[in-house]
DNA sequence: CACTTAAGCGGAGGCGCCTCCGTTTATTAG
DNA sequence: CTAATAAACGGAGGCGCCTCCGCTTAAGTG
C-alpha cells in the first residue's frame, strides 16, 4: 500500500535494463500490485498497462504471463513486509514493533488471500517460491519477537515459532467481512497475552 | 472414440428438456469429446459450437462453464470404459475380453492425461467426481479379473487390485510419444504373465 | 555534436470468452 | 387443427488475451 516509488532493482542479473525499460517494469509492478488488491487477481492486465501510461505489449515483454506478474508482485509485497520489520524495530518500543508488524501482517494475509488461486498454480510450478517468502517471513517475526523478549518488554516463555502459531487463526476462518476486524483483534489479544508478565512495565496499546 | 449416437439421457432428474433441447445437449457433448480429444483441453468453446451446429449461447446455457462441460464428458468417458467391460465379457472369452479392455484402459488414461490439468481444478471443487468414477472402473476391472479366474483363462492367484497396480505404469511415465505403444506392450506383457499357469489353456493374444 | 543500432515501445488485429435479448419453436390446452 | 406460452435458440457485441511488427529512442562511438 505504501505508494512510495521503491525503485525496483532486478540489480546486477544478467542485462542491465535501458532506463527508459526499468522505469516502465517498476511502473508495472507497482500499479499491478494496487490493482490486484482493489480488483482481485483476475483484474484486466490491458487496464494495469492503461493505468501505468504503457502500451498492453510493453506489459507483455516484461511479464510474459499473468503468473510471472503476480509473482514479482507478490515477492515485493513479501520484500515490503520484512523490511518493516526493521523500520518498525527502530522506530519503536520492540513490543509496539511487534505490535504493529503484526497489524501489518494481517494485511499482508489479506492480499495473499486474494491472491490465493493463482498462487497455488504459481506455487506447483514455481517451487521455491512458497519456501523462499515464508522462511524470509518468519525470520523476520523471530528478530522482532527475540528483540522484544531480549528487552523484556514481553514475557520470556515465548519464542516466534509459538507467535506464529498462534496467528494461525488469521490464515484460517476466512473471508467473511468482518474477517480483517476479527483479525486485528486477535493481534491485540494476543499482544496483551504477551505483555503480561514482561519484565518491564508495559506500553499500552494503540 | 464410440461414434454411436448413445442418446444421454439425464433421464428422470428434474424436468425433461425439450426435445430439441436434449437433441443439442446430447450432440454438444459428443462432439466436445471428440474436440478435447485432437485439440486438448483448451480447445475453443466456439469451435466445439460451431461444430456441433449450435450457438454459442446453446453451448453456454447447457454448459455454463468450460468445467461443466469437461466433467460431464469425463463421465461420459468413464461410461463408456465400463460399459465396454459388460460387451466384452459377453463377445469373447474371458481372458480375451480382459486384454481388451485393458488396452481400451489405455486410450481412457490417454483422454486423461489431456484432461488432466482442468481435472485438478475440477477434482478440488467438486470431490465427488474423483471417487464415483475411480470407484466404477474398479469395479469394471474386478468383474472381468474375477470371470477370467473363475473360468480359469488367467492364473488364479491374483486379484482385480494386483492387476490395477500391475497397470500403475501407464499412469507414470509420460507424455513421450512412445507412451500409447510402450502402453499396449505393457498390457500384453502383462497379459502373458496373467496367462501362464492357468487352468485352461490359452487362447492365443491378438 | 551527429550517427548508428539494437533495445524497447505500443497498439492494431485476430481470436476466444461470455452475456443479453429479440426471435423461433416444441408443447400444451382448447 | 389453432392459439397461447414458456422453453430454447443463436449470434451480435463488448471485453480481455496475446502476438506481431513498424516506429521510436536510449546508449554507445568517433
Amino acid at each position: 500500500m505504501a505508494e512510495a516509488v521503491i525503485a525496483e532493482q532486478k540489480a546486477a542479473e544478467a542485462k542491465p535494463l535501458r532506463a527508459d525499460a526499468q522505469r516502465n517494469r517498476d511502473r508495472l509492478v507497482e500499479v499491478a500490485a494496487s490493482v490486484f488488491a482493489e480488483r482481485g487477481i483476475d483484474a484486466s492486465l490491458e487496464e494495469i498497462a492503461r493505468r501505468a501510461g504503457v502500451g498492453i505489449g510493453t506489459l507483455y515483454r516484461h511479464f510474459p504471463t499473468r503468473e510471472h506478474l503476480v509473482e514479482v508482485v507478490y515477492r515485493r509485497e513479501v520484500e515490503g513486509l520484512c523490511a518493516a520489520a526493521g523500520e518498525l524495530a527502530q522506530k519503536h518500543p520492540s513490543d509496539v514493533a511487534l505490535e504493529q508488524w503484526m497489524q501489518r501482517f494481517v494485511d499482508y494475509i489479506a492480499t495473499k488471500r486474494g491472491l490465493a488461486t493463482s498462487l497455488r498454480i504459481l506455487i506447483t510450478t514455481n517451487s521455491t517460491l512458497f519456501s523462499d517468502t515464508s522462511g524470509r517471513v518468519s525470520q523476520a517475526m523471530r528478530q522482532l519477537v527475540e528483540a522484544a523478549v531480549a528487552e523484556g518488554t514481553i514475557r520470556a516463555d515465548v519464542d516466534a515459532s509459538d507467535v506464529l502459531h498462534a496467528l494461525s487463526g488469521i490464515y484460517s476462518a476466512p473471508d467473511t467481512p468482518e474477517w480483517r476486524d476479527r483479525s486485528r483483534r486477535l493481534v491485540k489479544l494476543l499482544m496483551d497475552g504477551l505483555r503480561f508478565g514482561a519484565a518491564k512495565a508495559t506500553t499500552q496499546s494503540s
